[in-house]
DNA sequence: ATGGTGACGACGG
DNA sequence: ACCGTCGCCACCA
C-alpha cells in the first residue's frame, strides 16, 4: 500500500466534521481506494503508535454503525466516549444512526482538497 | 515464498 | 435483523 495512500486516508479523515462519522469504506472511496476498507483500519492502527497527529480517528466506524472491535482491550469504550463527547448518540445496542450522523462529503470539496 | 490474520463490507439465507 | 460466507489485500512470521 504505501506511504502516499496513508497520507490520503488521513487527509480524508481530517475532513470529517466534529460530531459526524464516516465508515471505513466511505473513507477508502474518498481516498480513491475503493474496496480497500480494511486498509483504512490498517492506516489507523499505524497512527496510534505515532500519537503525533491531528487525525480524528474516533469518527471512523464500520458500515453497521458501530465502533469496531479492537485487539486492544477496552479501546472501543475510549472511542465511544470521544464520540459521545462530540454529541454523537448511541442506541441501546451501541449503534450510531448513519442516517443521522454520517458525514456527507461533497465531491466538489473532495477533489479540490485532494489537489492541494 | 506462503499461509494466517484483521479497526471491512456485500450478499444470501 | 442476525448470522455465516466470501472477496478483498497489506502485513507479518
Amino acid at each position: 500500500m504505501g506511504h502516499s495512500a496513508y497520507i490520503r486516508i488521513y487527509a480524508v479523515i481530517r475532513r470529517i466534521p466534529k460530531g459526524r462519522v464516516a465508515t471505513y469504506g466511505q473513507v477508502a472511496r474518498l481516498a480513491q481506494l475503493p474496496g480497500h476498507a480494511r486498509q483504512v483500519g490498517y492506516a489507523l492502527s499505524a497512527l496510534q503508535e505515532t500519537q503525533e497527529h491531528e487525525v480524528p480517528w474516533q469518527r471512523v466506524i464500520n458500515a453497521k454503525g458501530e465502533v469496531s472491535a479492537r485487539s486492544i482491550p477496552d479501546y472501543e469504550n475510549v472511542q465511544q466516549k470521544r464520540l459521545k463527547a462530540e454529541g454523537v448518540i448511541f442506541d441501546a445496542k451501541g449503534r450510531i444512526s448513519l442516517a443521522r450522523f454520517q458525514w456527507k462529503a461533497t465531491t466538489k470539496n473532495h477533489f479540490r482538497r485532494l489537489a492541494m
